[in-house]
DNA sequence: AATAAATTACCCTCTTTAGGGGATTGATAG
DNA sequence: CTATCAATCCCCTAAAGAGGGTAATTTATT
């Protein structure tokens, strides 16, 4: 992939072509206000306000927007979902969520709905128009939200490969037992008799403190050894 | 967690102290230019540039930097292995990543280290820059790269709870099966008898395509269904 | 009311596994 | 040189599991 511009700065980028926003926010004092904003932004076109997610889908066939501004919290289906819908059928659309809640489940949700930016409703205006303009290249975010994905990154593997401290023949053989095999076939894989997968089973369980081939794999699985 | 300013900017934040930051980059030009670069900006001191990790983890307790830009290919220890040195002796320590590399595999083991921004090389001065104002409460990074995080996180988990069409029950005795629990002990929790437990797993097999319980697991942990 | 699906339970047999020993080889480290 | 450890193999037994039935409930669903 080739970089492109660089998140902290697209603002100064000019549109060649004016970006087309649609709003969906049940708010209609927030939904009316960023309306205006939106027009008075050089390059941003508001093409359509919606109160809710279905209103919005009706209509997305026509209006074509580039980018949406989703709420989470909505009358009937929620933002998330929403998200989900228009992907779907409108894939190549963005959607940023704008929303009070920063907790990780709803980031994680949104985002892995299809959502490709996060504001909080804290945002300055300025902030807005200028997530709009980012979001074909990165994927603008409220700092503490951006902070929230990294954790989510992290998460996904403290990968440790030795905290059991296994030997290799040991670790080939729980690999093989993460797939599935009896000890029989493990041995007929590895060319060593029955006898002796189970030796190593055994070794493996006392440094794994587990009893059984589920466990052994289960803890393996959950440890992100494999 | 309440949230503070948006990613988007933070460059007009006036500093109330200096930010100390130290560089580590073997190329002595690329080196130089940039130690030039944060002399100029202001709100910002240079307090060390290094051309190894091995050279910067001598002087951190007397340099104290708030903020390390780092590179990833390095002579000697890399950048990562850094980013885990330095965040382990030093964790209030932030640093951003600053290289050519923008795959996944680098971005992923970076975060994963403690790095809490990634800039490309390609970035314009004035990005590092902000970026540096901004990492405090972001976690400031190219448009490109921001964009493979999101990726990142999605990957964690398209969950789909019922791709294999279990039953409650089947569900419930599958989460036993994937904590190690015997037909017997399952059997004691769920209040019915072993036979019955037996006889679930055995539909579980069927539904799953599998033979024993820690291909069951694997499968089962493998398809995120926990 | 009839059907289907889910849950429960039992029968059977044969295989596999868990856990307890002990023993040999080869390499590595002090 | 010897102690340790990894890897290999073998013995044993009791327990657990896999796979094949069948069948009585209950709970939707039609």
């Amino acid at each position: 992939m080739k970089p492109t511009a660089s998140t902290v700065r697209t603002d100064k980028a000019s549109p060649v072509t004016t970006i087309r926003v649609a709003i969906v926010e049940d708010d209609e004092k927030i939904r009316n206000a960023y309306v205006q904003i939106l027009e008075y932004a050089e390059g941003l076109e508001c093409v359509g306000a919606f109160e809710s997610c279905e209103a919005a889908l009706k209509q997305l066939d026509d209006l074509l927007p580039d980018v949406i501004l989703m709420d989470i919290q909505l009358p009937g289906m929620s933002g998330i979902e929403g998200v989900k819908q228009i992907k779907e059928f409108h894939p190549s659309i963005e959607i940023i969520m704008f929303t009070i809640y920063d907790d990780d489940e709803n980031i994680f949700r949104s985002l892995c709905a299809g959502a490709s930016g996060y504001l909080l409703k804290s945002s300055q205006p300025e902030d807005i128009i200028r997530a709009f303009r980012q979001i074909r290249s990165g994927a603008p975010m409220s700092a503490s939200i951006a902070r929230q994905v990294l954790n989510l990154v992290r998460q996904q593997s403290p990968i440790s490969p030795d905290q059991f401290q296994l030997t290799d023949r040991e670790n080939e053989i729980l690999r093989c037992l993460v797939d599935g095999l009896s000890d029989k076939r493990i041995a007929d894989k590895l060319f060593i008799s029955p006898q002796t997968v189970h030796s190593h089973i055994k070794n493996i369980y006392e440094k794994l403190q587990v009893h059984s081939k589920s466990e052994a794999v289960s803890k393996a699985l959950r440890s992100k050894l494999f």
